[in-house]
DNA sequence: ATTTCGCATGCAACTTTGTTGCAAAAAGAT
DNA sequence: ATCTTTTTGCAACAAAGTTGCATGCGAAAT
């Protein structure tokens, strides 16, 4: 893991930090999405919050991580999966929100299907985003 | 337009009040989606900032408008098109966030495509945002 | 039309969330 | 070990959202 955690900064040329290895650990350990929240409570009084609107940013900016849009005022960010680059991320796959325990869910293997929209509009990203009971409280 | 105002809140049994009139009307004229800022904007300082928080939120208890996620820490309001009713939402039809003018628009005739998840998700509801250029920013 | 009652609003105070500038500290390079 | 660049923490601030309570207004009853 620390090893992993090494590999995935260095190759996006970011400097191996303290925080950002707290971080990405904390991602690769969930299987699912973080919200910054989430984030400052499981990581304490280690880090400043600033540090940590930072560090998300960077990732994703890095294309470590992506967001999912949610309706509730929070973002949740996962790691992408796909090989995202700076700027150009491409994870086409439908998120899942479990409304018991609240995890979300990246659901890798299942694509987001094609729309055909009205003319005229040109579309660019997709976004899928369903809500029900994962398998644990179903 | 007035009559068709009152006719809503009056359908959903609520008092028919100055800021209940105006942010039904502000959604009645954009075609597209609101954010709680927008109505802010264009009320001025017309009503209080708390008012318009809870009339929001009646408003989407009572399945007058519905949320759109996003991904950036901000929540869309659009009329519900359908016959929504108080706790049971059905507006299963795609949203396009225009990325040059930031517009939102319900794409009503456009259903969600459904897909097949895993074993162990119980889906419940579907949402799905496509953002890109809308036509006339293209 | 007037009174009554309950719901809606405004205000104040507060909490939470997110942003910015800058100096100190830590990483990486030499 | 020293230098340079990047990252961090802190402070101060701005924006966004919440809550309790007294007052005002809408709708119904008289
Ligand atoms: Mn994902
Ligand atoms: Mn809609
Ligand atoms: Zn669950
Ligand atoms: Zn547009």
């Amino acid at each position: 893991m620390e090893a992993q955690i090494d590999e995935i900064l260095r190759k996006n040329q970011l400097s191996v930090t303290g925080s950002r290895k707290r971080i990405l650990e904390l991602f690769l350990m969930s299987n699912g999405a973080l919200a910054h929240g989430d984030i400052e409570k499981k990581t304490g009084e280690k880090f400043d919050r600033v540090t940590v609107y930072r560090t998300l940013q960077t990732f994703l900016e890095k294309g470590i991580i992506h967001t999912i849009p949610t309706s509730d005022n929070s973002v949740l960010y996962a790691l992408c999966k796909d090989n995202c680059s700076e700027g150009h991320h491409h994870d086409d796959h439908v998120h899942f929100i479990c409304q018991k325990c609240a995890k979300t869910i990246c659901l890798a293997d299942v694509h987001i299907p094609q729309v055909k929209l009205p003319g005229g509009f040109l579309p660019h990203d997709y976004q899928m985003v369903v809500t029900g009971l994962c398998a644990a409280c179903r």
